[in-house]
DNA sequence: GAGCCGTGGAT
DNA sequence: TATCCAAGGCT
């Protein structure tokens, strides 16, 4: 057991975390991995900037199907520019936080305007674009650059936390621990550095069962030394999540068209599709029942579902209708027929409302 | 700075 | 079942 020290100097810290990364990093669609970048192939500045976007709070796993279909239909960064908006948010349909398709859009009209398609080279100019954090702009300088900028992200304060056994809360503490990144952040490779902390927190040194006899820094580690990994990193609590109901109107009419509708561009699942429903709110489920309707029927009711999302727990009620449809509804809509539904820029909690009306709308062909 | 902003998988 | 939380950004 060490009883002093101070992790070695920074520069054995990089040095053993690369030696980890070019025998244990993932290969990802994105990546340029390390035999490769040795023959002096450099990453795509596009791939590397729609990746960080798409994965921002976001799982690999569900990252690479929405990579794939974007590289497919939308292969520079130009060609993004040039998209339609409603393509891009229904391409984006079940990712999630789409705010960040909104300002992809944006981001990739003033690349393709205001840089000529070319992605500024400086963590700066990275910043100042839309949807452009402090996190995305030091990664995609870093990786897509090969700029010394300190990376961090969840992953990373993980790993800091726990190396230096950081006792104060996040996110109070992250600018001291932007600076031990920037400290450890080494000259050369630093692209690959960013990338090695981040597959080191995604595998070796995981939120829970961290395994710590496979890490590089087994021998730096005071969280290791204190003997409970576990405990770091220390966070704020957090508050529970409120209950909110409302009801949702699937209506089918004579042709088979859902009638839908688009949503405002800003706030919850802004500039998004979805069927008529009531205002979301804490009353309880009578005071939001079928007299709200988006016109007078004989809606039934056929259930209800139930929906997480960040900061709320949504109950839908959900009501259907079968029949003609009258005259002048669509007015702020359209009728869409079921068989499109899949091209629709539909939010998960909207599939989840129409299968309960119409099971048979999303087909499923998973498994 | 704290609240808002989705979704699905792992434990 | 409940909880966490994943390559965060914007206001």
């Amino acid at each position: 057991m060490k009883t002093s020290p101070a992790p070695t100097t920074g520069r054995t810290l990089a040095q053993e975390l690369l030696d980890w990364y070019d025998h244990h990093h993932r290969d990802l669609p994105w990546r340029i991995s390390p035999p490769m970048a040795a023959r002096g192939i450099r990453p795509e500045p596009y791939h590397i900037w729609l990746s960080e976007v798409m994965l921002q709070q976001t799982t690999v796993q569900a990252v690479k199907a929405y990579f794939a279909k974007f590289m497919t239909r939308w292969p520079t960064v130009d060609a993004l520019a040039a998209a339609p908006s409603e393509d891009v948010m229904a391409a984006w349909a079940g990712l999630g936080y789409y705010a960040r398709a909104r300002n992809l859009k944006k981001c990739a009209e003033a690349v393709a305007s205001l840089h000529g398609g070319r992605f500024p080279d400086t963590e700066d100019g990275l910043r100042s674009l839309p949807g452009i954090g402090d996190y995305t702009a030091a990664a995609v300088a870093a990786i897509a650059f090969n700029r010394p900028a300190a990376v961090m992200d969840g992953n990373v304060e993980r790993v800091i936390s726990r190396l230096f056994a950081i006792d104060a809360p996040l996110p109070g503490s992250k600018p001291a621990m932007k600076a031990r990144v920037a400290e450890l952040t080494p000259i050369d490779r630093p692209g690959d550095f960013a990338q090695a902390m981040m597959d080191l927190g995604a595998t070796i040194c995981t939120p829970k069962r961290p395994a710590c006899a496979l890490c590089p820094f087994r021998g730096d580690c005071r969280a290791l030394d204190g003997d409970d990994p576990e405990r770091f990193p220390v966070k704020a609590a957090k508050k529970e999540k409120p209950i909110r109901q409302g009801a949702a109107f699937v209506a089918v009419d004579m042709d088979g068209k859902v009638l839908l509708r688009r949503r405002v561009e800003t706030g919850l699942l802004g500039g998004m599709t979805e069927v008529p429903t009531t205002a979301w709110n804490s009353r309880k489920d009578g005071e939001t029942g079928p007299s709200a309707a988006p016109f007078f029927a004989e809606w039934q009711a056929c259930g209800t579902v139930t929906h997480v999302f960040t900061h709320f727990e949504l109950r839908l009620s959900i009501y259907r209708f079968h029949g003609p449809a009258p005259e002048g509804v669509a007015v702020h809509g359209w009728w869409e027929d079921v068989a499109n539904l899949d091209a629709q820029a539909l939010p998960t909690v909207m599939k989840k409302a129409i299968s309960q009306a119409i099971p048979e709308a999303f087909p499923v062909n998973r498994g």
